[in-house]
Parts: structure tokens; C-alpha cells; sequence
DNA sequence: CATAAAGTGTCTACTCGTTAGACACTTACA
DNA sequence: TGTAAGTGTCTAACGAGTAGACACTTTATG
């Protein structure tokens, strides 16, 4: 629903975008199963013709909803840090709070885990992509030379980061990012590895 | 962003429904006065000239995002009860659920009352809405024959709601609507009349 | 089991919403 | 005072989106 393209493509882009929001509500609704194309077209107001011209079918939809979103997800993290919000401390850099951040613009879609005839791969995508961008997108630093695996531990503070996520997401987001952060950046204190940003080098 | 519309007119709706929602972000970014017909196209992804084919100018648009709104509020108001919702009580009818339900489906529109350089007029004619409907659309019915003059009894009753409301929508509609209504029902009780959709007759 | 109802995927010709870009203004401001 | 930004208007051209038909497949129903 944003800025930059030229011409043409905005259209595009537009009715694409449209198209996922509907399937989004759908899904909601209905669940993945019973979605069909028409009900998806009826929903974002467009002709049945028009969803052919973007999309082979209901699945491929689906996909590009997915990887579309996990990859905005990925781009987030790697972001600079949005200025006005002051919660960016020495423990947990920039890229955590873009996480949640992202996470929390596009809460609509991420609610989708809640549901069980929901988008497929979600529930194991998602979590996967918080591993692929810590793994990518942190150094980890020992504060004591404690020699740790470091593939094990990656695994352990992303999937832990994941924990608290899906818990803010099933909840409906009743604290705020804020306060969220603060829960994280407290529970990160009690490790013996400090982390950070790959881009700080 | 719904159902039904005969070919062209999904395509006029469309646009102008994306360039109502990009100026309710705005007002809520910039303000009225600084928002330009640019940053509008801008943020929802037109071209300028588009821009004008819908509307003469900025203000027109503006007018008709708060008129739709407004009038899509008291439509609501007498359309049938959706089913899924058990609040439905003698004391308060399906109308007065039908604007909660309204206004919560369209918050992010509403919570422009949270913002000084809003949408000209919202903070007069919002209010107004709500008493036009108690006057249009309920019948007030004495219960032990207490005489009262009944058009201040409804305004009492109507701007009574709106605070409730207003007080709702600042608060980031921390409760459910359901919570909400119950609350209503509550203050409602201890009036002296009770009122009625016109529609039961 | 047969038949209807609903959905799917594909294709075509048309249409009208949208675009780029230019023009002559009017503000705003350093 | 000049220049950068916004406004309102207009035009030619493009192409996204539309209607509607076709030949299926799937699902539900008597």
C-alpha cells in the first residue's frame, strides 16, 4: 500500500496486494480449505478473469502471501532503526525491535497463526525465518570466553524469541511493542552471550 | 472494500476508497492543513492526474470521506442484527449494537477524533449522527406514565452515548465491543423510558 | 446413480481507469 | 527576489480490468 513504482507496475502491485488482504479475511473466516477463488475476487471486488491474469490459482496466492511477508520480515531486521522510538538499548539492537515492529504493522496477517486451516507453511516458516536472521543477521559475542556452540545457541535464543512472539500474537497484542521489547530485553540479560547486529560489524 | 458493484463502478470505488484510507493515515501523519493532493497519490500509489478525475481538490475529498462514514453509521444502524452476538437484549435493541459494531469494523477511521487537525467537521458532526439517529430511528416508550419532555430526553440519551463512545475510541478501545455494550446497557437501566428501534413498530 | 449446482482454468475483444507529461498559474520561504 | 513545491487542467496513449463464453471437474442432493 506504499510508495516507489513506476507506472505500470503500481497498478499491479496494487491488485496483488488487494488480493492478499482478502485471502487474508478469508482465511479468517472460512479457513484455507473452503476458500475458493470466486469467494476471493466477490471479497476484493475484482472479476474472477482478473485473479487469472495475476495468479494461477489459489495456491499460488497463498505462496506469494507467505514468502512475501517472511521475506518483509527478513528486510525489517536488516533496517535502520526508525527514530521516535526510544527502547533501542546496547542488549537488543535495532533488528529485534524491527522484528517486532514489522510484526506489529502487519499484525492482520500474523494473526493467521492462530487459526488451524490457516495459510500453509506458515506455522513452520515463520519461526524458521527468526532462526535464518539470527543466524544471518546477529554476531554473538561471549562476555566471559565460555565456550559455547554457537549453531545450538542461535537456535536456542531465536526459537526462545519465537516463543514470546507467538504468545504476543495469540494474546492480541495486549501490551504494547514497547512493552514487549522490555519483557525480551529482560529475559536476554539472564545469558552469558550478548548479541548484536551484524551491520554494527 | 466489499461485495457487490456492476463492472466500471467497482474500478471508481476502488480508487476512491484507497484515497480515503491513504488520507485517514495522513491526517493521522501530518494533520489536515499539511497533507497535499501529492503526499495523498503519493502514499496511495496514483498519479496525480487520477487524483483529479475523482475529486475536484483535497477538501471534496475530505467531505466525502466523513460524509460516507457518517452515513454508513446511521445505515448501520438499521440493519438487521447479525447473528454471533448474544448481547441482543430487551433494554438495548440491535441498533445501538449495530453502531458499536459499526465503529469498531471502522476504527482506524474513527480514532481520527483522537487528533486536533482532523477531518473538518468530524467533531461536530459525528455527535450530531448519533442524535439523528435516536431521533429517526427509536421510539421511546414511558414506563410508569412520568411525562418528560422527549425531545431533550433524547438528546440527553443520544449525546449520553456519544460520551461513552467518544470516552471508548480514546481509551484505543482497550475493551471488546461486547464489554462495551454491556456497559451501555447498564447506564441504560437506570432510566426512567425505555427505548425501542422503530423498526420492531 | 443421475443430475444439478458450483467451481476451475483458459481465452477473446472491448473499455475506461490510469498514466506521463506539459502548461500556467499560486503559495511558501530562505 | 528567486526558486522550490503545490495546484488545477488537459491530452494522447496504454494496459489493467471487464464481461462472457467454453469445456471441463468437483461436490452435494434426491
Amino acid at each position: 500500500m506504499n510508495n516507489e513504482q513506476n507506472s505500470t507496475s503500481g497498478r499491479q502491485n496494487r491488485t496483488k496486494e488487494h488480493l492478499k488482504q482478502a485471502l487474508i479475511e478469508l482465511l479468517k473466516e472460512k479457513g484455507y480449505h473452503t476458500v475458493t477463488v470466486k469467494n476471493i475476487v466477490d471479497y476484493a471486488a475484482y472479476n474472477r478473469s482478473t485473479f487469472y491474469i495475476h495468479y494461477q490459482d489459489k495456491v499460488e496466492l497463498a505462496e506469494d502471501l507467505l514468502i512475501s511477508m517472511l521475506q518483509g520480515l527478513e528486510a525489517s531486521a536488516g533496517k535502520p532503526h526508525v527514530p521516535g522510538h526510544k527502547v533501542y538499548t546496547a542488549t537488543l539492537h535495532a533488528p529485534s525491535f524491527n522484528i517486532v515492529s514489522y510484526i506489529y504493522k502487519n499484525r492482520n496477517f500474523f494473526e493467521l497463526i492462530n487459526y488451524d486451516d490457516t495459510l500453509p507453511g506458515l506455522h513452520t516458516r515463520f519461526p524458521q525465518t527468526i532462526l535464518k536472521i539470527y543466524q544471518e543477521q546477529f554476531i554473538f559475542e561471549t562476555i566471559n570466553n565460555i565456550p559455547v556452540n554457537m549453531d545450538y545457541f542461535k537456535r536456542y535464543t531465536a526459537y526462545g524469541f519465537y516463543g514470546l512472539l507467538h504468545n504476543w500474537i495469540q494474546d492480541g497484542f495486549r501490551i504494547t511493542q514497547e512493552e514487549f521489547i522490555h519483557e525480551v530485553i529482560d529475559l536476554t540479560k539472564t545469558h552469558m552471550y550478548s548479541f548484536k547486529y551484524i551491520g554494527d560489524h
